[in-house]
Formats: structure tokens, C-alpha cells, sequence
DNA sequence: CGAATACTTGCAGCATTGTTGCAAAAGTAC
DNA sequence: GTACTTTTGCAACAATGCTGCAAGTATTCG
């Protein structure tokens, strides 16, 4: 029983093909990916609800998570730390290179903490910095 | 001549209705809005492409500034500093309540520094925080 | 002011993106 | 293998976003 398998077993899921390709192009793919992304590059055609619903389903599950951007697109990336359903810690900083277009997560970049102004309690923060990458410098 | 027409003027942009009904539209709300806002409640009908064309020109005379988000739509807010065409400066933090689900520009506070892996070029950061604001909580 | 010019708007039509219900297929448990 | 549950794909629909073009406004300049 693979990493893959055996992820899925532990959040509840069925094993299927669908889910272990979705999954798998995650893997080995170094960026963020879109919706789109997954649609083409899966390795097979999947239908495009069964992506949106695995891809919701995986979020759910905090198996990835989502990157916001102002370009009406959603960015997903694998949850690196030790996301469960239900609560993601994924308080790294996301890096979108304005070269190769690619979007990296800096696991090791904590997002930091802002002084808010009074009445204000924060929950979550994203923070994304956009430039240029050390494979493009 | 009044603050929007002398705006609209800076930027050489003919002064007309829909323009100044949607300014103000932005002028009288508090958080920020999203095309559909803008196009339900600008204060009469306008078409739609008239509110993608006129929002577009917005963010690109530096009027107003565009905020991402997880959730597939492009939020719009007042550029509350000096930007100017081609030359945004809006490095405040943006706070999501979950509560009223208002955004709302926290001004007074700036996008802090991260210090980035070697070889990665920052150029500009957005920081969106959520969680209770000061009317919620 | 009034005509010529430049810009903006609305409409039609299209492409893409996201959602829901339902029946068939695949996976899981016994 | 059979019964049950979950997942998938299809059809249909709704919402969102874009482009070209003709008509309508705003601006400029005489």
C-alpha cells in the first residue's frame, strides 16, 4: 500500500483511479496548479465536475489548499504540514514568479504576525509575494 | 467641479454618467465590492460590459485596486494613497470578517517584510487577513 | 455655439467557468 | 459474490467574462 493509498484510507475516501491521478500530478508537479491545469494534465479526461469535486473534496479533507490571486482564478497546492479535515495550518508564504508564471510555496516562510487595529481579531492570513524566482534571476 | 470630476480630469477620462455613478458608488461603501455589487446596486442599470470596462479602467488610472481571494471573484477597493496610472502603492493589509464578510482596507497597517530564500526577488506583497471585525466581534 | 473628432456605451453573440440532479459505474463491506 | 455506499459522467443550466460593431456622448477646436 503506497503513500497515496494509504493517505486516502486515513481521510475516509475511496480508492479510485480518478482521485490517484489527480493526486499523483500533485506530486510531481513543483508549482500551484489551477482547475484547468488538472483537467489537462492529469493524464487522462476527466470530466470537469469530477475535478471540481475532487479537488473540493481534497481541500475538504486538507489534502491541498487554496492560494488566492486576483485574477479570478484559484491556485491549489498540496498541504505540506499536517493539515486535517477540518483545520489547515498552512501559514507559509506563497511566492508567484512574474517570469516563469509559476507559483511556489515557501514552507518555510512563516506568514507574520500584523498589529491589527483595536476590535479586530484575526483568525487566518495568506500573504503572497509576487517576483521573480531563483530559477529566473 | 467636484472631487470625482477633477479626479476623472487628472486622468483624461471623459467625465460621464455610469463613471460617476460607480465612483461614487465605491465613495459611499464602506468595504469592498465586487462586480456584481457594482453592477446590482450602482444606482441604476448598467451593462455588464460596461461595469467590466469601467472597473478595468479604474484599477489601470490607479483609482481603485483589486484584492484576491479564495473564492473565484476579484474584490475592488478605493485606492485610499497616491496611485496613480501604472503605479499602485497600496500596501495595506486587507481584513475579510467572517462574520458581516465585509473587507474592508486596513490603511494604517502595512504589508510587512519577509525575509525570502536566497535567490527569490520580491516585488510586491498582498496580505489579506480573516477573521472578527471591530462592528462583530 | 456648432461641427468634427475621439471616446464610451449597449447590444448581440460567444467562450469559459462553475453548479445541480440523476442514472450508471466503480469501490467497499460482509 | 452480493448488497450497499460512494464516485463518476452526462445533460442541462446559470453565472461570469470577453470581443466586435453600431449608436450615443463627451470633448475639442474653429
Amino acid at each position: 500500500m503506497d503513500n497515496i493509498t494509504s493517505l486516502f484510507k486515513k481521510n475516509g475516501l475511496s480508492i479510485t483511479d480518478g482521485r490517484k491521478k489527480i493526486l499523483s500530478y500533485f506530486l510531481n508537479s513543483e508549482g500551484a496548479l489551477t482547475h484547468a491545469d488538472v483537467e489537462k494534465n492529469a493524464g487522462e479526461h476527466f470530466d470537469r465536475v469530477t475535478v471540481y469535486r475532487t479537488l473540493q473534496t481534497f481541500v475538504d479533507k486538507g489534502i491541498i489548499h487554496q492560494i488566492p490571486t486576483t485574477d479570478n482564478s484559484i491556485l491549489y497546492a498540496l498541504c505540506k504540514d499536517d493539515c486535517g479535515a477540518g483545520h489547515h495550518h498552512d501559514d507559509h508564504v506563497h511566492f508567484i514568479c512574474e517570469e516563469c508564471e509559476k507559483t511556489i510555496c515557501l514552507d518555510g516562510v512563516m506568514v507574520p504576525q500584523v498589529k491589527l487595529p483595536r476590535g479586530f481579531k484575526p483568525r487566518h492570513s495568506e500573504m503572497v509575494v509576487k517576483g521573480i524566482c531563483d530559477d529566473c534571476k
